[in-house]
DNA sequence: TCAATAGTGTCTTTTAGACAATATTGC
DNA sequence: GCAATATTGTCTAAAAGACACTATTGA
């Protein structure tokens, strides 16, 4: 084995470590991810990840909160708030053409409100379909797609879906997140039922009912409740054979 | 957003990316994991992962592989047979008080019988009960209890248990393997039923019937199935409140 | 009134859990 | 025979799935 002790920083040519942010939202029922256009060379002119270096006393989950706020212009409270959970590390030797760059990629889930109005280097950040988006730099197109296969299977027992939606939300809502997430519809009937029979999963808000597109009857609005798994879990349909 | 083109590699102190292997067995009805005696500062004396340098041309799961393969003493192609599987990464700041230190934690299955006969390095390894095992250098009883949380979760939806035992194994053994990692009893006639229920589980496997300890009617032999993931899970039994 | 969405109730099928009963081995 | 483990079977409880039905809004 290798020990740190025997080896010096400075032999080598060093490694770069980066951070890769896949944040994802939920809009007019389709699955977005916030992407930024590259300037330079390599890859100018395509789609990629926000992301950015990790700096030398900071951690890469500081980092990852760091260039979030920077790029959605969030505050760092408003970031500090929003569900970021580290994806993996993509370490393959080439996937930098320049140098030797090893990224911890990070998940994060926003409500589908607010714009990316950029402080700073944001200005040029834009929401995209996650399906049919275009031709992405490095293999961030498989990052998302990692994130994507997570993302599904963290619906499945945890309340990970609430962090899609706004503070107050209602039902009907949530069950399209999932729909969206997920790619298939659910029944309501079914979905309501054992949505309010998992404890901890979503809890009632008192006001006024919000009517959602003016058309039918006002829903209830919930808010995310304390849980943090689903007990038991809420199965995907299964595509039986 | 900062861009790699406009970094110079070796303005900073470098970065050093390491693996840390978390490798586990199942033996006596214990969950145990391979650790390694530090012989130099700091942590001199004390526990530790497996785990090296990612070299500069390799990627961090060859690098783990490699690094399994001497300290285990297994031949690469055995090495590479392994469930293999990355962890997560641990990148705070202070993680090694000697030097700015990433690194990639994986976690390897390994099945009960194979002594870590170690080439070269690996003299040292040694399999160490997970519950009650001493005080750990840097973050590893971080890393050892990450990992043990994902592979507990994992067993609910896949077919990770398996890696746990040798090519040919009775149910009752995939039970003891289960009820090891959750620390719970389950029922035998459930558990059975269960499994052999689940496509692509677990299939037969023809030949004489192996006996477990000498007492007691010898159990049919099975092996690991074609699937990876459980469909419906396999849950963990809860504890109502 | 109708269209649209929210919400309730009910029935059936599936799965999980408890546990009795039988089978096959070593001693 | 008995102890020990494997295996089968049965009954019950819980959960999932399908779907009819009612409720409340805007137009």
């Amino acid at each position: 084995m290798n020990d740190a002790t025997t080896y010096d920083p400075h032999a080598f040519e060093p490694f770069a470590v980066t951070v890769d942010l896949a944040v994802f939202t939920v809009r007019e029922g389709r699955l977005h991810v916030l992407l930024i256009r590259r300037g330079q060379d390599p890859y100018a002119g395509a789609w990629a990840l926000p992301g950015g270096f990790v700096l030398p006393r900071e951690s890469a989950e500081s980092a990852a909160r760091r260039e979030l706020a920077e790029e959605t212009g969030l505050s760092r409270e408003s970031a500090a708030a929003l569900h970021l959970e580290q994806l993996r590390t993509y370490s393959e030797p080439d996937r930098d053409p320049r140098m030797r760059v090893v990224s911890v990629a990070y998940t994060a889930l926003v409500p589908g409100l607010p714009e990316p109005r950029g402080g700073g280097d944001a200005a040029h950040a834009q929401w995209m379909p996650a399906d049919g988006a275009p031709a992405l730099a490095f293999d961030h197109a498989r990052i998302i797609a990692d994130a994507r296969d997570r993302i599904g299977a963290k619906f499945e027992y945890t309340c990970l879906a609430t962090a899609f939606c706004p503070r107050a939300f209602t039902l009907g809502e949530l069950q399209q997140v999932y729909e969206t997430v997920w790619g298939v519809e659910l029944d309501r009937p079914n979905f309501r039922r054992k949505v309010l029979a998992t404890p901890g999963f979503v809890e009632p808000v008192e006001g006024a009912p919000r009517r959602t597109g003016g058309r039918g009857k006002p829903a209830a609005l919930y808010r995310a409740g304390t849980a943090a798994t689903l007990h038991p879990p809420l199965l995907r349909p299964q595509r039986r054979f």
